[in-house]
RNA sequence: GGUCCCUUCGUCUAGCGGUCUAGGACACCGGCCUUUCACGUCGGUAACAUGGGUUCGAUUCCCAUAGGGAUCACCA
């Protein structure tokens, strides 16, 4: 065990998104590998915005991806009493005064501060204030340092400083005396002994009033490691008008988890040319210095190529309990149809998401194949009829119905006929699967078997023209 | 607008002063394979934002400019 503890501090008042993963990754990553301790932590300080089921949501989303933590995970709507203390603390120390200005009166100065062509931040009108007017409610602002400045070496982004001018006398206690962010997360932190502090770099600018704030409590100061952010196609945020954002969206979606594993982790991290991991070799392969610094797009192409890597190499009986589910959603049984893992087998190479796999299994369990017009057209056409009729009868005559057994029943029709297979296959695959496109008929009849094969051979017939 | 961060092919990136006529991957285009669709395979198009420095030598270091992003709440 090192002494390396890190943490993930997602706030519930939505799912799992795809930066929060990211972020909850990286953060894994380095705490197996350094042997160190992941904590989970709920930052549901504002009791308006959260809800049980965001919280549920995003529990559910680290364990689909596999992140499992040490700690947690700890609620800071549970910790009030702490925060109180430490408020008050910082009260009687004089680190932080009451501010009886209203939300309306700060408003109204920060908007003419702004037309003044001045800057939006607090203009001080408590800080000297001495007396406690009774019943008039108050917030609690901390005592900002006024000059100097506040630096700190980002283990992602290097050295980073600040000018303390650029700091106002930020809010640590609304009016209705709960904390608020700024404040706990460097409550927590401490208190939980948070060595790295690695999240996204929208914090940025929100870490040199919080490295004050460590100070002015008498905390150690951890280590901070901004990762960037990820973003749209567009080069904007990455929002829900990009496509999906939520973690499970993707599940739903047909992705495999080791496939937006692996490419969360190659968004923004590389290991020289390598681009496939599993999460073991990520964790023995992980290091901050290798993250980059600069934002990058979300490439769903990219994503979609990996899961199609994991579907390719995937374990069968997996794929088969995952892809059940996917036919189950369309309104298929999968009872009265051939085995799921044969069917895998046969759509492994040609699905990049479990959805595709399950639109191209929908012809194994149909009960009937209404085949596509056009394909009827084109293939099953008067002059295709004795070859097809010639194939049927050798497949009614075969009595080893494997692949090399029906490639043996083929080729019979092929020398018989001296028609090649590809005048023979054709209307087959279309009476068999209703399609032009499908895994190949010998793959297919036998998956299929040849009872149910042979069932919808004959039914095909109907669909030649006269 | 202030502050902060960032800047290599369309995208993710390798590159940590000479090995760069800049490498890999996705996407795209073409060949091959082939019973369809795919897979696979081979090949191709495509980038160091701009301007100054530093240096014998800059993609690599520094400074400007431009562009992009983030942040300025009694949200987190």
């Amino acid at each position: 065990m090192s002494q390396l503890r890190v943490r993930f501090a997602p706030s519930p008042t939505g799912y799992l998104h795809i930066g929060g993963a990211r972020t909850a990754l990286f953060n894994y990553l380095l705490a197996r590998k350094e042997k160190g301790t992941f904590i989970l932590r709920i930052e549901d300080t504002d009791v308006a915005r959260s809800t049980q089921e965001s919280t549920d949501a995003i529990l559910q989303a680290m364990e689909w991806l596999g992140l499992s933590y040490d700690e947690g995970p700890f609620y800071q709507s549970e910790r009030f009493d702490l925060y109180r203390a430490k408020v008050q603390q910082l009260l009687e120390q004089g680190k932080a005064y009451r501010c009886y200005c209203t939300a309306e009166e700060l408003e109204a100065r920060r908007e003419a501060a702004l037309k003044s062509g001045g800057k939006p931040k607090y203009d001080g009108t408590c800080r000297e204030r001495r007396d406690q007017p009774a019943g008039v409610p108050f917030v609690v602002r901390f005592r900002s340092a006024q000059e100097g400045e506040t630096c700190f070496h980002d283990r992602i982004k290097g050295p980073i400083v600040f000018n303390n001018e650029e700091l106002d006398d930020l809010i640590i206690q609304r009016s209705d005396g709960t904390p608020i962010y700024n404040f706990v997360v460097v409550v927590d932190d401490a208190e939980m002994g948070i060595t790295l502090v690695i999240r996204g770099d929208d914090h940025i600018n929100n870490t040199p009033r919080q490295i004050l704030l460590y100070q002015a409590l008498g905390y150690a100061v951890p280590e901070f490691a901004h990762v960037p952010m990820i973003l749209g196609a567009d080069k904007t945020r990455l929002s829900k008008r990009h496509g999906a954002t939520s973690v499970m969206a993707y599940e739903e979606l047909g992705f495999l988890p080791e496939a937006l594993v692996n490419y969360l982790a190659r968004l923004g991290w590389s290991c020289g040319d390598e681009e496939i991991f599993s999460m073991a070799d990520l964790i023995e392969k992980f290091t901050l210095d290798n993250v980059g610094k600069s934002a990058g797009v979300f490439n769903p192409e990219k994503l979609l190529w990996l899961n199609a890597h994991y579907i390719k190499t995937g374990d069968r009986q997996r794929l088969a309990a995952l892809l059940q589910r996917h036919l189950v959603a369309k309104g298929i049984d999968t009872n009265n149809g051939p085995n799921l893992e044969a069917v895998v087998k046969t759509l492994q190479e040609r699905a990049r998401t479990l959805v595709e796999m399950a639109d191209g299994a929908v012809f194994y369990y149909a009960k009937e194949i209404i085949a596509d017009p056009e394909a009827v057209a084109k293939w099953c056409t008067a002059e295709a009829r004795p070859g097809y009729e010639a194939v049927l009868s050798a497949l009614t005559a075969c009595n080893d119905f494997t692949h090399a057994g029906i490639e043996s029943a083929f080729a019979g029709v092929m020398s018989a006929t001296g028609l090649k297979l590809g005048k023979l296959a054709p209307a087959v695959r279309v009476t068999l699967t209703g399609s032009t496109a499908s895994p190949s008929v010998y793959e297919v009849l036998e998956t299929l078997g040849q009872e149910r094969s042979l069932e919808r051979l004959r039914n095909g017939l109907k669909l030649f023209a006269a």
